[in-house]
DNA sequence: AACTATTTATAAGA
DNA sequence: TTCTTATAAATAGTT
């Protein structure tokens, strides 16, 4: 995009690359960003120079947690850095030892984790398969157990806000209709106290037992988008 | 780039938000990767979507190399050694590094691993946990779709010997009822061939967007309570 | 998945 | 570097 066409290829002239460096980094980072807020993903762009200087752009200037996440979706490749260089040792080796075992329960930990996600299940056997069913079933039900929680915990400190706003409009309104009492005649001009939320606590703090996606479509449903969208933050 | 400006907001319609993060994800990509070639940087691109799904870019398709060398970069200003009693340092002091950063590791998957069990959730806020559900529920139709490929096996396997043995008894008998040919009415004495298992392939071996519990719950009502005894074993 | 009218990004020049 | 501008590329809305 410019004036002239452009081959993909490594840039020669020092000061050329320098320059497109300059003006594709941010475009990036602004193309980066723009597709995290438009479309609601996750992004995380790390760009390193020539020199070995650093760019970032990460979703809520929260580089950390989508690595995790990342490290999450791919811990199967990585290789725990068989670092056994003998020169590096420690001379009392208590500090191999202890790596040694570190190295051992992160592996561990690894194979559980891996297991939770559904992968690796190979050297499972139907035994072993239910119970780790059972487990991830429940699991399931904690998760969103907690996120109904949460989320009627939103609603109801919103439904709170919205009250103390309408009070708020209606003491403003007050003077107004004290020096015009024949004007009983509500205006559309004058704000009208808002509609409260019709969501009573029994549709939405369910214990585990109950299936809560559908009653959490429900309220999904009766919320504005607005509001979902706070909900969301 | 289009029809008309846009506003940098999260696009409601969920159609048109899926349409475009398809297109500005191609196109994200894309420069990342010219950015990279043309101007000899090193770029990592990690994408979530709404739904979850990762795509990524890396320069020499080497993520965890550039992963590392954030790490490396963006160590300097997290103090995750606080740890420095200079009693424990090794003459190099790479140890004390590796050391740490296993330790911060295993941490990491030890929550993460309490997340998956969905314990110590409190620590999630909405979307975190609307995540963790999405990946939870994706693991358990995995473990599901597993374990009834596993029974499937098992049980065509027992079919297998089912009908040696009863091959082999109907050998047993022949010689008996050669010498009797006459009496070809049979006798309830006589051991009779056993019904071979109804069960289609078609049924068992389901892929992973099945939802697989009813149709596991009917194969466990196909079958006997000593098979499912053999099964679980 | 294609098309196309526009907007946006940017290569080259100043 | 920064600005300007001609042009290539990306893409929003549409089919």
């Amino acid at each position: 995009m410019g004036r002239g066409r452009i081959q993909l290829k490594r840039i020669e002239n020092k000061i050329n690359r320098q320059v497109t460096f300059s003006k594709r980094r941010s475009g990036l980072l602004k193309k980066a960003h723009e597709i995290s807020v438009l479309c609601d993903a996750e992004v995380a762009l790390i760009v390193f120079s020539t020199k070995g200087k650093l760019f970032e752009y990460a979703t809520d200037s929260c580089m950390e947690r989508i690595l995790e996440r990342y490290e999450r979706y791919s811990y199967a490749e990585r290789q725990l850095l068989a670092n056994d260089d003998p020169e590096n040792h420690c001379f009392q080796g208590s500090w191999t030892l202890e790596y040694a075992k570190l190295k051992a329960r992160v592996d561990v930990l690894q194979k559980n984790q891996r297991h939770f996600m559904g992968e690796d299940l190979d050297s499972l056997n139907i035994k072993e398969l239910q119970n780790l069913e059972h487990q991830i079933d429940s699991a399931l039900k904690h998760v969103r157990s907690r996120k109904n929680q949460l989320m009627y915990e939103s609603i109801s400190e919103l439904q709170k806000k919205v009250k103390e706003k309408e009070k708020a409009i209606i003491a403003q309104q007050a003077p107004w209709e004290q020096q015009n009492p024949d004007l009983d005649s509500p205006t559309i001009l004058r704000p009208q106290p808002m509609q409260p939320l019709n969501i009573s606590s029994s549709h939405l703090a369910t214990g585990i037992e109950e299936e809560p996606t559908p009653i959490q479509n429900r309220a999904n449903a009766l919320l504005p988008a607005w509001m979902l969208r706070y909900l969301n933050e």
